[in-house]
DNA sequence: CCCTGTCTTTGCGCTAGCGCAAACAAGAAC
DNA sequence: GTTCTTGTTTGCGCTAGCGCAAAGACAGGG
């Protein structure tokens, strides 16, 4: 695979990056391929490179002590991830990224990562921008998980999910979400029973369609009002 | 009152700066005082200022759509608030910030913060370093609030807040806190009964002592057996 | 000293959501 | 096709935690 600076400029972090940036920042990195279900880095693991997925899928998690985990975000094409351990030298990862599907994602050393903080003070600035735009959605999601009820949180996390990975099937104008029961269980904290059966329950009131690790929003105004809690 | 840029390096962020950039925030910053239950703002205000607490103690807060509300952190002196909003232009606070007790607090003109950062890229860079672990406290957070029950997550806040803000009582080497029920039940996404309840019953088993508006930590260790979870 | 407002405790009943178990469904592999 | 694996559904019983209500317990003001 090869990629130009073109490409790069998908990147949220690097839109102000001069061309020349962009060029050092393609020779100072790797390609990096893994299978579905493989890891690109575990939680604990010294953060050597920052990553920036090109093709395929990936998920972040956490998990604690005794083995229970939670979704923190989804990856798609172009967005950065294991960014907090390699920002900081000497640090390690506070999060696992694994691959949903056979991913590539291109790996910037952070030797050179702090390198270039330093000497491109614009891309310093995106990226603090990003982070805070990832700071406020975690503060959302604890507010959420801390005063709604999994009905709430469930809505809330289909609509977002639609916003950030849904493909429009042109027909039915339904957004089309490719996720097992497990995983939303794992990003709205509850169980995979409570959420087979809230699916359920929203499939017979014509919400949604679900499948098989599938899950296709019929009438997202529907969701928003559960969201909201203005149902019942 | 008068600030000198001494007082500044105590600003984790600053503590790169020189003293010529500490002057000139000096120069380009006002002290706001507030008295007890007043706000420095509102969740929604248009950020004008980066503040860093002074003197006092004050909370940031997250409130939903019906009025339910959420402590994200509680602040200490030199410690910095606000910057979410402040660091990018055009942009509200996503949270409130209300001091516990009469406060002041140094106001940073967000235009001015701007500059700086391009300017300066050690502080930006030092800025980054300190939202990685807001991110990273933030995930453990909500981490916490999916996967563990309530006597974890609150035995964990307690451990948690006597790290950051713990008088420690020469006597007793017992450590005291000053949060009322409801707070603590804002921390941990529950309800003051049920922490009520829990206190009670620590305070019963000799682990903790309480009083009004007042917790006082006797046996640390007690509490760390059970934010693991190995008790029954 | 009493009064008032705020915080805390506790009894009580209730239900949202958990989690086992067992059956079922849909692919994948052969 | 048959077999295996992995995901999903649903019945059922249970309990952690919620939240009302009512009764203390402090602390400050006058």
């Amino acid at each position: 695979m090869n990629l130009s600076p073109k490409d790069l400029k998908q990147v949220v972090v690097f839109q102000n990056a001069t061309e020349d940036e962009l060029k050092l920042i393609l020779k100072n990195s790797i390609i990096r391929s893994i299978e579905e279900n493989e890891f690109f880095f575990f939680q604990g693991d010294t953060a050597q490179y920052l990553y920036i997925l090109v093709t395929g899928q990936a998920k972040l998690m956490q998990s604690n002590t005794n083995g229970q985990q939670v979704n923190l975000r989804t990856l798609h094409p172009w967005q950065m991830f294991g960014a907090l351990g390699a920002v900081r030298a000497e640090s390690s990862y506070p999060a696992t990224a694994q691959a949903l599907e056979d991913s590539s994602a291109l790996a910037i050393e952070s030797g050179f990562l702090h390198k270039m903080l330093e000497t491109s003070p614009h891309i310093a600035f995106d990226l603090m921008t990003l982070m805070t735009s990832y700071i406020q959605e975690m503060q959302a999601r604890f507010r959420e998980l801390a005063t709604e009820k999994v009905e709430q949180r469930v809505a809330n996390a289909l609509i977002r999910l639609a916003g950030q990975s849904g493909v429009k099937s042109n027909k039915e104008a339904g957004i089309e979400l490719s996720f097992s029961r497990q995983d939303v269980a794992e990003m709205t904290g509850t169980t995979l029973y409570t959420i087979s059966r809230l699916l359920s329950e929203w499939e017979r009131q014509g919400l949604i369609k679900t499948g098989r690790e599938k899950i296709q929003i019929i009438k997202p105004h529907g969701l928003v009002r559960i969201a909201e809690g203005l149902d019942k």
